[in-house]
DNA sequence: CGATTTTTTGAGTGCTCGCTATAGAATCGG
DNA sequence: CCGATTCTATAGCGAGCACTCAAAAAATCG
């Protein structure tokens, strides 16, 4: 058999020490984040961290990924579950709220927020996340989109538009969230911006 | 005479050096820019910004300042000057749209997006700025009662949830400017996010 | 002028940053 | 058991951080 791993065996979970990395750049973002806070979080030392995660941005990197699979989700699960486009949006906004606020979890949005303050160094990094946010407005366009060739908005809907209100409303509650707003709070805002939503076709149908 | 300033006069503009270290902190944040970064800014060495500010700290402070009264008037202006409590907190965010991509400036808001991501060793200066963004929230609430008062809303309108959601659309299209979104783009959201405002009192007076 | 006051300049403080060389410890196959 | 392999721990690398000391320079005073 060869299956057997040769050599000293890690003495740390790997998924253990990156969830507490994932939430410690969740909490104070990706710069101002230090391979001490980190090492000191994870409970590693500097050379077995860059053993198993490569350097600060590729660990990141990593983090963003498990964050977007373990705490994102619920964006693309409410734009394909729901039948029309507007309990879509409603539900990622009402959702949101409650995402923002989970307790124990740092409050916000990691994608939204953590990489806001970047020194150009970190220009890549911030890059990323940017373009994931715009991935997200796109996400949601095209949901827009497809409610309004069901006819359930008008011919007119300018959808990248209205996707651009809904993105603007979720990042703003996010940082509400980091300034210390809580569930219910976010959840009459969702709650409101949901009242901007454009009527039927033929008025009110 | 007496009045004559003794020693060597200062060979810089206070106010234009304060300038300059305004738009590098609103460019890139309070913790990664560094004072490195603000001397080669400013045009002047290190001992020459600290005799002249202080330390980074207080140089924000007055940064801040400054900024709030040059740069962050239109929402006063807005909510004492309109008639009724929708226009003024349409106008804020019209405005804001404006304020937010004006050309010649760093996108977006120093107060919303300066200190996003702050180490513990800068949670003074990170709170300073949220302790302004509640304060900007509490004057939205307080024109928005007005209005309730003035009968141009229902009675049992929540006029802080409205504030709220005020707030945090203009968070987001300052969030929005900074990943790049146009003039156009953010007058778009204000207007959708208008929508949502309450009809009168009695229905649709 | 000479004395005084203030600023500029250049170098340098201790500290933390991201990252790593090296040596020792723990496990494997044989 | 041995040697090979892989991980861990100490210690420290150069660079950059916020900040400052000491001396030269430039102005006003009598």
């Amino acid at each position: 058999m060869t299956t057997g791993q040769r050599g000293r065996p890690r003495s740390f979970d790997r998924d253990t020490a990156l969830e507490k990395a994932l939430r410690a750049f969740w909490e104070h973002g990706y710069e101002t984040t230090s391979i001490a806070d980190l090492t000191r979080a994870m409970g590693i030392a500097a050379p077995s961290l860059y053993a198993a995660f490569g350097d600060k941005r590729t660990l990141f990197e990593e983090v963003v990924e498990v964050y977007v699979r373990r705490y994102g989700g619920f964006i693309g699960r409410a734009l394909t579950e729901e039948p029309t486009a507007r309990d879509a949006v409603g539900r990622v906004l009402r959702e949101a709220a409650v995402e923002y606020t989970e307790p124990g979890r740092p409050p916000g949005c990691l994608v939204i927020n953590a990489a806001v303050n970047a020194a150009p160094a970190s220009a890549e990094v911030a890059g990323a996340l940017r373009a994931m946010r715009e991935e997200n407005v796109r996400a949601f366009a095209s949901r827009i989109r497809t409610g309004v060739a069901a006819g359930e908005l008008p011919e007119d809907t300018d959808a990248l538009a209205l996707a651009r209100f809904a993105t603007s409303v979720m990042q703003g509650m996010s940082q509400q969230a980091r300034d210390g707003a809580g569930r219910e709070e976010l959840e009459a805002v969702a709650a409101t911006a949901m009242r901007a939503w454009p009527e039927g076709p033929g008025g009110t149908p």
